[in-house]
DNA sequence: TATTGTTATACTCTATAACTATA
DNA sequence: TATAGTTATAGAGTATAACAATA
């Protein structure tokens, strides 16, 4: 990719393309992760929602959607998963009782760990072309990002920031197509 | 997150939780892009579809899907949107008149470099967290691994891994629930 | 026959909204 | 009244499959 540059003063716009990076990272992560979880409840997000539970103090639904980055109306049928085979269990929070409290049981937390080494290893295939050093590299400054956006809720942040930088309605460029046109029904 | 362990012999478990980290900055730049991209035609994979077809020589709808990470039946409508403000012109390959190439034209890269800008100055607050030079390591260090995904079919790959590794077939763990219960339809 | 692109359809996933219970 | 969780439903997004053109 960065051995061919179509021009020399026109470098290929892929370079820096931190969406493009992301995605393909991402979705080769996904699938990775489909193959090692897929007969786990809940598949992979059972498997990431066993281990934001394990993680702290045990939160109520809602901040563990919020760490998950789903929907709260999506993480119930994700919890129904998890509790038929007892891998957590709900518990009203005694100081409020509208909150659901999710456990990690010992079940939970055995089955949990059986497929962390695999994953840890499918992980250190998909970083294969890193060092092992470049990739603690990686995963520390990615844990970085991480926190700081899940930290401040970047929403509000980056509105102000476009808002700022938003160059004039784009004149005969982008005009009014909001999104997909799907023709003829 | 790395400071709150919940026992110093048991660290948190997300701190190396390569998936939970790509999730969240993912899931924070698509947010970003649909801040800056919501109008434009397409959307934001209407704009990285235009990145895609800038860089390098035109290639037909098939190769620029699998660059994309979509599937080629939502390339042909995404292909329309852009084609529709005269972003894109499809052409038919001369060597194979089966394939259609994808040209991006004047208006094109002009709506292409008027976004650029705005976008990298959302990425650069997305990785806030960063100094600039750790930001350059980064992306530096995604791009290779991105390259490296993209390269080598990761799927047929992975397989292998995983059966090399997987452990027995889960004793009364996660034994048969093949994904979301959604229950009493 | 195989492949590229298109179109239509079915399916999955997500989010909106209404409801229950607690506060 | 407001919030957490649940449930149902509608909508968006995605993939499967049939088709047309070309090889």
């Amino acid at each position: 990719m960065t051995h061919a540059p179509d021009q020399p003063d026109r470098p290929d716009p892929r370079d820096d393309d931190l969406g493009w990076m992301l995605g393909v990272v991402f979705r080769g992560y996904v699938r990775a992760a489909e193959h090692v979880l897929t007969d786990f409840p809940g598949g992979p997000r059972g498997y990431h929602l066993l281990t934001a539970a394990s993680s702290g103090p045990p939160r109520n639904q809602g901040a563990l959607a919020e760490e998950l980055g789903i929907d709260r109306t999506v993480l119930t049928y994700l919890i129904d998963d998890l509790e038929g085979p007892g891998f957590v269990v709900r518990r009203a929070d005694p100081a409020d009782r509208r909150n659901r409290l999710v456990d990690v049981t010992a079940a939970g937390r055995a089955a949990w760990e059986q497929r962390r080494s695999t994953l840890r290893q499918v992980e250190a295939h998909l970083l294969g072309a890193l060092t092992s050093t470049e990739s603690a590299t990686l995963r520390g400054l990615l844990q970085r990002v991480a926190c700081s956006i899940q930290a401040a809720d970047p929403l509000r942040d980056l509105c102000s920031v476009v808002t700022q930088v938003r160059p004039e309605p784009p004149g005969g460029a982008g005009r009014d197509a909001p999104s997909r046109t799907r023709r003829r029904s």
